[in-house]
Formats: structure tokens, C-alpha cells, sequence
DNA sequence: GACTTAATGATAATGATTGTCAAATGCAAT
DNA sequence: ATTGCATTTGACAATCATTATCATTAAGTC
């Protein structure tokens, strides 16, 4: 028997629903592509719904801190957000464009657990991207 | 037939040996885990060879583009350096401690190559590395 | 040794992210 | 609705990694 609790919503608790937040998760929404927190401050002051740069840095960090939106820290260094579909998943991402195609590999997070906990390793967490150039890019 | 171009080679033409860049490689092959580039710029401070922080980037950024040393960005954006041998391969790492496993996975670099052959990217690279506490850490 | 050119290093500049804190606001209870 | 209060916001400063600048130094070649 097992025991879920769903974290999200356990995050929920004692938090308010502004507009600046609904904003950034309509901003998601709207946003295909994996986007940088600049970016989407920058589309949303562009929409009319400015929201505060530290707001939006804030915001996306206890929205992918939920399991809301997914993250990739880009091989510059900088994170990009995306709003994700529940299921675990990895993606093939454009370098150029942002073009972004969601791809499973049960196999890979199968391996990726068997491998931690042969190690001894605790808390663990695994990235797998894969950064290329789209056709449209290429 | 396949030919093959060691590109590591390649970069070397019009490239000079300096007492920095010897230095550089010394400290990998003292340091075994990843570290960071300010962390290698302190190591040989200590050591008594100093060297220039600024060279300290470009050295490992190009001993990194020639392949001679694995490159990881960290969850928090910084990238850390490692000497790899030969074989492409992927890691477990300590957040806490850097302590590090390399492991290998053939399946996944096939896997990676095929899906973006499949959806057309060109110019693909990827990543993956399972991140977590050490048994010492946990 | 002289020359040419790449490399170095001190420092400034950049750019993303985080910290600060007074003012604004959501929300629950009245 | 209004009050009370803790959370949130936002403008701005501060931090931190990384990159650019550029005068000076030093490899490697003849």
C-alpha cells in the first residue's frame, strides 16, 4: 500500500492567488516553448499584464518547486520554463529557436534510479536533454 | 569506411604550451571530482602557481571544446569541470560533496540519437546526469 | 637574439539571479 | 463591507559567475 501525497497542493497551503500569479501561469499557457524568466516578464509587460521581474524569478521557482512547470537549465547556465503535461518526461530542445518536442524514456528513468540506489545515493534527481537544431533552424 | 578527424588535434594548431595551460591540466588530474572554475583558480593559488582567473576560463572552455575534459551544468546554472577519459559517458554526482560516479549507458546515447534523427534536429548534444547525496552526505 | 603573434592578467562590464524592505493586497473573521 | 494581519509585490541594490578589454608578457620560429 502506498502513501501519495501530492506535494502541490501541500504547497498550496497558505498560498494566495494574486493576479501577478495567474498572469505567469496564463503566460505558460500561451507560451509553447521553454522560455526564460526574462522572456516572460518581457511578454507579459508587452500583453499589458506587467508583472515585476523578482515577481515572475519567484513565481516560477514555487511553480516548478509544485511540479507545475518543468525546467531545463540551458548549457548556458540560464533555466527555462515550460508548462508540463503531468507525466515525467525529457525533451529534444532547440538551441536556436526553442522549439521544444516532449520525449519519454521509461527505460532511462528506470536506469537512472537502478544505477542511484546501487551507489548508495540519496535524494536524487536526473536531467537528460537532448540540444540541437531544428529542421527550421538548421 | 569511416574517417575519422581528431578534432582535439585540430584545435591544437597555432595553439602555444604555456606554464598556465600545464598548470590547468596538473590541477585536473590532482582533483578528481568536478569543480568549479573559481575552485581550480583557488586550488592553484594554494598550489603556489597562480594563474589568472580569466585563463583559468578560457583554458578549461577550450580544453573542453577539444574534448580533453567533461563539462556539467549544475541544476544552479554553474558549470564544473572534470578530466574525462576517453569514452563518452555520464555521471553521478554528489550536490553536496562533488563526489562523482561515471557510469555509461549505451542504450541512451543510442536512444538520444535516434529520437533526433527521427524529428529531424541537427547538431545535437546531450546531457545526462543524475544528481543526489553521496552515502557520506546522506 | 629578434620578431611575430598568441596568451596572460588585472580589471571593467555584462547578465542572470537573489536579497531587501516599505507599500500593497489577498483572505479570513468580524 | 471593514478590519487585521500575514503574504506578496516591486523597485532597486547586491551578488555571483562568466565574458570582454587591452596593454603587457612570453611561445615558437627564423
Amino acid at each position: 500500500m502506498t502513501i501519495r501525497i501530492k506535494v502541490s497542493h501541500m504547497a498550496t497551503v497558505g498560498i494566495r492567488t494574486t493576479k501577478q500569479r495567474t498572469a505567469v501561469a496564463e503566460a505558460l499557457t500561451e507560451l509553447d516553448d521553454f522560455r526564460s524568466t526574462q522572456e516572460i516578464h518581457e511578454y507579459l509587460r508587452e500583453r499589458g499584464d506587467s508583472v515585476g521581474l523578482a515577481t515572475v524569478y519567484r513565481t516560477l521557482q514555487s511553480l516548478s518547486a509544485a511540479g507545475d512547470v518543468d525546467v531545463i537549465v540551458r548549457e548556458d547556465g540560464e533555466s527555462v520554463y515550460r508548462l508540463c503535461s503531468e507525466a515525467h518526461h525529457h525533451h529534444l530542445v532547440c538551441r536556436k529557436c526553442g522549439f521544444t518536442v516532449e520525449v519519454e524514456g521509461p527505460a532511462v528513468e528506470r536506469w537512472a534510479e537502478s544505477i542511484s540506489t546501487t551507489h548508495g545515493f540519496t535524494q536524487v534527481s536526473h536531467t537528460f536533454e537532448i540540444f540541437g537544431l531544428c529542421p527550421n533552424c538548421s
